[in-house]
DNA sequence: TTTAAATTTAAATCGTGTTTAAATATTATG
DNA sequence: CATAATATTTAAACACGATTTAAATTTAAA
């Protein structure tokens, strides 16, 4: 892969070679979006892009390279979701979470679901190292079980490191069903909220706990 | 793939048909086994099993052929740990079952990791069809919430299909995790209890509850 | 305008799944 | 046993896709 050094910036030449490599980035999104997983071939992405494959190799790399890109990409936009403010009580906070992801899936779905897949299968959600994105995203839903606790939530019989786990657990379970064609976007979105809500009134409060069944009920009838 | 008819059983002919395709899957279990999913080609399995290629298709047919069968036969192994018989309470039922699941997998780790990314690779564990592999595994779960709240333990808030199912996608995460390299079988083992006990605590009456979020913390303080 | 750098052209190479056709070996059967 | 039927081997070839190559060409910096 090529190196585009800050310095050069503002040089037509190394805008231009940005240009070429946005255009193929772009194009395969869109064969995946549109033909599949499978559908993304080096040569049909080239064409599609109006380069050569050499091009491709010299301004991105290969295969594994261009979706390493796209599943970058795909990480920065989690983490905006994750990241957005999250007021009112926990519970909506994580349902909301949730509906956003399902929203923003739903603007490409086959692409998400491939980019997901691609992901998993490259090994780059781990859970074992410090830094890595699992265990920057598995934060959130432990600090909020945190919350939850000091607002007379949950009973904090079960520690929040366990509990915000098994939350994103939760979550993690039902998109990879998505993910894997198993059902569909919208059976996500109940099932991502139920795993959730579960977990939680394994240590709530008894009015939470109440809530939360409640709302169980209501999901698992529609 | 070559039929072999229940009429030419004892043919020495047939006999040797059957021996051969043992040897190619018992070598492609092995090649997995000890040098990952991606070892499998099918000109060294036919080198190992002393066959050539051709013969691999005669009797098996492609390199998925050899991945169904061997899911399969992982497939029947698993029916055969979730059929045993379970006595006692709920949770050890549970906990029994997954201890065996990790002993089973322990006797050849590599080989049924390998196994059970082939069967979510190749759709094998849909949740859609009525009689799918995953529909009639999720069904002893469910019975045994249902048994649970008939001896009190559970409240019966939430419906035993609901709170099953997510028992068993509790043992699927963990399962899907440790397949993937997340972590390794030990953790599978506590990763998939504490998910089962932390699903059965949201809806335990407050004994059994207790009970429950004791072995959770003991579980998660290893 | 010259020069350096990137892209294209036009292949070739490599790995792997799959298939073919003729020759050979095995086994069932009259 | 001889023969017919069937399976396996031999020895390729084919298909397809990733990756690399080297020379010719284009583009843009100096």
């Amino acid at each position: 892969m090529l190196e585009i050094s800050p310095s050069s910036i503002g040089d037509t030449r190394t805008r231009n070679m940005a240009k070429r490599r946005d255009t193929i980035l772009r194009e395969a999104r869109s064969l995946i979006a549109k033909e599949g997983f499978d559908a993304l071939k080096i040569r049909t992405l080239a064409s599609h892009a109006g380069v050569t494959v050499p091009t491709i190799y010299n301004l991105i790399g290969g295969k594994s390279e261009v979706l390493k890109v796209m599943i970058g990409d795909l990480v920065d936009q989690l983490r905006v979701i994750q990241e957005r403010a999250t007021a009112g009580p926990v519970e909506h906070s994580f349902a909301r979470q949730i509906d956003d992801l399902a929203t923003h899936f739903s603007t490409n779905e086959a692409y998400f679901r491939a980019a997901f897949i691609a992901g998993d299968r490259s090994g780059l959600f781990e859970q074992s190292s410090e830094h890595g994105i699992y265990a920057q995203f598995v934060q959130q839903p432990i600090e909020a079980c945190r919350q939850a606790v000091i607002e007379n939530l949950l009973r904090g019989k079960i520690r929040p490191e366990v509990l915000g786990q098994q939350v994103y657990g939760s979550y993690r379970l039902a998109r990879q069903d998505w993910a894997n064609g198993y059902f569909d976007l919208e059976h996500f979105r109940t099932q991502a909220i139920i795993g959730i809500y579960l977990c939680l009134a394994a240590d709530a409060k008894p009015a939470f706990r109440e809530r939360l069944l409640t709302q169980i009920t209501a999901l698992s009838t529609d």
